[in-house]
DNA sequence: TGGCGGCCTGTTAACGTCAACATGTACAGT
DNA sequence: ACTGTACATGTTGACGTTAACAGGCCGCCA
């Protein structure tokens, strides 16, 4: 496919094979091989011998040969889409420790655009990539009709109930009644939301926990304002809410439309919170110093991270296909964002 | 080292090899090893042949036996330390983004903490790991003293000009100067500047540049108030800015800092930027949302990301060192958090 | 008509590793 | 002394691929 071979010659071996390590010692590749793995039954001396070799010649076994040999590729592919974006980035990041600590490597395969077929390319490459498993990073909504490799072990982050896969992700509906009853709490009359993208599954779970635990305490539920994560439609939304003098509590389904919304309403004079409070979701870095600082739902996207992996890793070894869903619990941070509204004292 | 053997039994192959395809086919295995890799020489009736009968199977190449053969693993590996900050994420999508388009694979190297030995594991995994060339991500100061897998091509993002390796990067220089310049033009006397972390190389670029700028317009240069690229840091600075009367212009070393020193500003009723103008650097994407949105520097990490991977697989490919320097020139976006100062017209 | 070079295909061997099997030693239990 | 078991090491072959080489066919030119 277009690859063209201007290359030639074989491998320009770049370090010390087994063989050489086995020479040096006078022992045999197998041995060599044993002391590599941590097998038992090495004699402490032949091991210390071996070692001692290793180390002269700066011996690394080569993942290809093992491979190739073994099977087990020692490495996770990770599918991720839009890896700007707060969550994804910070669950790579916690993947990628948990993996290395574990002695994976990981496999980075990117969806380049938001079509599907991008997807289904990325899936495609998998058939070919060298990994033992997969953690999908995409919103599962994303990938309908695309075909997941049979055979390889995945998990997916991200709590849409509808794959047959373990599902490790944060308790999006857990936060959304923390952030909503914070404000209830409070003694608002009831609360507004700016919502998340309609397709993604992450969106609605906020969004149906958010309008579930207003129901839940007899509060009318306001129209949603519809939002795309993006600060711009926070704007947009803060724009649309802060002429309405009803309007109290708002809980954004992200912090970057929060930050939107807190602009649009300084702008229209709403002062936050003695007029307006705000609550937003993730946590991100900058949100404590939002003006004011955001009161948020705290995302552990690090238990996240490793949840996943190790969720896959079991898979991995046991061989066997599970499909438990981990829910990690997020947290309220209260920030300045948010507080009693006028002429009351909660 | 303590990976035990509780598999057994050896590959569990999960697709068809070469040989299937090629029994299939009714040609040899060179055949069909010519057809995946594009060889010449191949009759166009054989060649769909053999592409009918992959895909009737499912064949995919195998990475592993193709690297093991021919030293070639077509694939990156990428070194970096905090995936969550703005600029090295950006990077990291172009490059797999690059990567993948160009047929070669991502492999993720965390360097799990900020220690020189975190640095010195990373790099010792590479001599494991299956990659044709690294791309550095990680601030080169952070290098020091730890060596770099010899043979194997490198390119480093960082403009640290003490490594003998082609480097990829935003042209800092340029980019302080454009932030500077545009507040003297707007008729300030002067700039202050908040800066980054004194070890970053990058953030000395921005500080000297910032510096250089002044002097070459004859002005004074205010002492510098550090900071570290965090929110609170640029709040801190901010505060300390904001009783003195003569501060009409600042320029902070990333959006992060712009945002903490706005918002003290605000607390200490400086109205940006009636009272006091600022420019960031970065350009991250709330930016445009900030109160006031602000002007900052836009940086192309995407080119840069991509002029990484160029880099990398043109040394791949010659087999020859370089050491070209690439320098991506920034843009300067104008927004609402500069003006001219009071009682002036520009 | 012989020879030569461009096309097309097959055979062979090796890349580095590890599972399976084959030995072999040492020592305990009978 | 004989058997069995735990320990220790070596030998063989194969994982799937591709480089190198070896032909074979065809047409063109001298």
């Amino acid at each position: 496919m277009g690859r063209d071979s201007t290359a030639g010659g074989p491998a320009p071996r770049r370090g010390a094979s087994q063989a050489d390590v086995a020479r040096i010692a006078g022992v045999s590749g197998q041995t060599v091989s044993r002391v590599a793995n941590g097998a038992r039954y090495v004699d402490p001396a032949t091991r210390e011998r071996v070692l001692s070799a290793m180390r002269e010649v700066g011996y690394r076994p080569n993942r290809a040969a093992r491979a190739l040999r073994s099977g087990r590729f020692q490495s996770i592919g990770v599918i991720a889409f839009e890896l700007s974006s707060v969550g994804t980035t910070h669950t790579l990041d916690a993947i990628a420790a948990a993996a290395t600590e574990t002695g994976y490597a990981i496999n980075l395969l990117p969806v380049l655009d938001a079509t599907q077929d991008a997807v289904r390319a990325a899936f495609d490459q998998l058939g070919e990539q060298a990994v033992d498993g997969i953690i999908i990073l995409v919103e599962t909504h994303r990938l309908d009709g695309v075909a997941v490799p049979e055979g390889l072990p995945v998990v997916v982050v991200d709590s849409s109930a509808q794959y047959d896969y373990p599902i490790v992700d944060n308790d999006q509906a857990h936060g959304a009644r923390l952030a909503t009853e914070h404000l209830l709490d409070l003694g608002h009359e009831t609360v507004w939301h700016v919502a998340g993208p309609e397709l993604s599954y992450s969106a609605r779970r906020r969004r149906t926990s958010w309008q579930g635990t207003l129901e839940a305490h007899g509060r009318t539920v306001p129209p949603v304002l519809p939002g795309d994560w993006s600060t711009a439609a926070g704007y947009e939304a803060g724009l649309r809410l802060a002429d309405n003098e009803e309007v109290t509590a708002v809980f954004t389904a992200n912090d970057q439309m929060a930050l939107g919304l807190l602009r649009a309403l300084h702008e229209r004079g709403r002062r936050v919170p003695d007029d307006v409070s705000v609550v937003g979701f993730d946590d991100m870095e900058e949100a404590a110093y939002f003006w004011p600082p955001l009161t948020t739902v705290h995302q552990s996207f690090d238990e996240v991270g490793r949840g996943a992996v190790d969720a896959l890793i079991r898979q991995i070894q046991s061989g066997e296909h599970e499909h438990q869903e981990v829910l990690v619990p997020p947290r309220l941070v209260v920030r300045a964002s948010t507080a009693s509204p006028r002429g009351t004292t909660a």
